[in-house]
DNA sequence: CCAGTATTCATACGTATGATTCAAACGTAC
DNA sequence: GTACGTTTGAATCATACGTATGAATACTGG
């Protein structure tokens, strides 16, 4: 079976949405590249904004899965989970994603980034989804933290999550930042580039209020 | 006097720009809210790429200078600075303006947060006006990390340009992640934060091509 | 005061959007 | 072979968009 109308769509609108952002991408687009019927995406999804929905929780489900079974794997030896490990677990099936090109999951992480910076009203899609793999690895990294107080954590946590979207959500603006000189040849790069720097980072002695007054 | 009619239209775009995206922000949303004719911009700025350009060009000249005072004064002692006062000349002169609520430039740098990680062609604004203060805070970081290779410089200052960007684009954020148990009362705290944690992921051992393997 | 320029205005044009409708065709499983 | 879920084509709707035009108004220098 070549693919079904609904995955055609879905293809088409994962690639529009991330290539042009939501407004930008015209369901006159998405069905036109997907070579189906406008009305059809009325007939599977009920309009733009469900299907925008509909492109997230196609794939988020199975990255936080792995996310989840990398983190399981992690904490069921004898010792707790070092910290690299931690964010490993929380990186790698993402930025994996995007190595590999995967066509349709590059696309898609790209909208992750691409939705996390947005401050408009579509990141509660990504929000609600996010919540599961917080409960789970906000703990972990706490535990790999013990002497870190718990908003210092958050604040650091944020910062990761930052750089983990600009990595997402163009994967090329470490060579256009650099003038050409850094690119990626190695897949597995920016993964090290990042659990290396985010691991330093949320190991400083802590910033909050108390610490340089 | 009050306001001329091309101000009104800059800060009316800079907010809508900010908050909705370029494309989701009409024109007819920003000569409404300031209040003048729709065919006002097409008379001072040509057109809304124009405006947009324009909206850029108006604040970000006084907060690279300022960038760039900072870093000469760091740079004016007899020791070379250290890392963290580089950061900090970097970081700054942005994060204040969304600290104290400047109405105006706070949103502004909403829009630069949320532009940069817009992997769209609205970057070329940013990226051009990017360009000399790259070329002044690179080697700056490189003297201060003399013993790290230039690709590792890239990556975190890419890294943290990502963590920035976040903190610019939402503000409120990081109350958002950590479902309201972080907030932000000293206006000094972001910047705080991310130079702690910038800094020590610049000083983290190298994570280049050979290290871990 | 007036001429000439700069600005502002109301309005219209052409195009594109998301949504919805409906009849017809298709495929498939019972 | 007929019934049902799917897909198509085409059309229509109301609405919104960016841009352009030309008249009206405000401002300014002589």
């Amino acid at each position: 079976m070549p693919l079904s109308t609904k995955d055609r769509i879905l293809d088409a609108a994962e690639r529009l949405f991330a290539e042009k952002g939501y407004d930008a991408a015209s369901l006159r687009g998405v069905t036109g590249e997907a070579g189906v019927n406008l009305a059809s995406v009325g007939y599977h999804f009920g309009g733009k904004a469900n299907l925008f929905r509909a492109v997230f929780e196609r794939r988020v489900g199975g990255i936080n899965a792995e996310r989840l079974a990398m983190l399981d794997a992690a904490e069921g030896g004898d010792s707790p989970p070092t910290l690299e490990v931690v964010l490993e677990a929380f990186l790698a099936p993402a930025l994996r994603l995007v190595a590999r090109k995967d066509e349709g999951h590059e696309r898609f992480m790209q909208l992750v980034g691409r939705t996390y910076a947005s401050s408009g009203e579509h990141i509660e899609v990504l929000k609600s989804v996010f919540q599961e793999i917080l409960a789970r690895f906000f703990p972990a990294l706490q535990r790999a933290l013990p002497e870190l107080a718990p908003a210092d954590v958050f604040w650091r946590l944020h910062f990761m999550l930052g750089s983990m979207s600009v990595l997402l959500a163009d994967p090329d603006r470490i060579r256009v930042l650099s003038n050409g000189t850094v690119t990626v040849e190695d897949p597995e790069e920016p993964l090290r580039q990042l659990v290396a720097f985010a691991a330093a980072g949320f190991r400083a002695s802590a910033a909050g209020q108390g610490s340089t007054r």
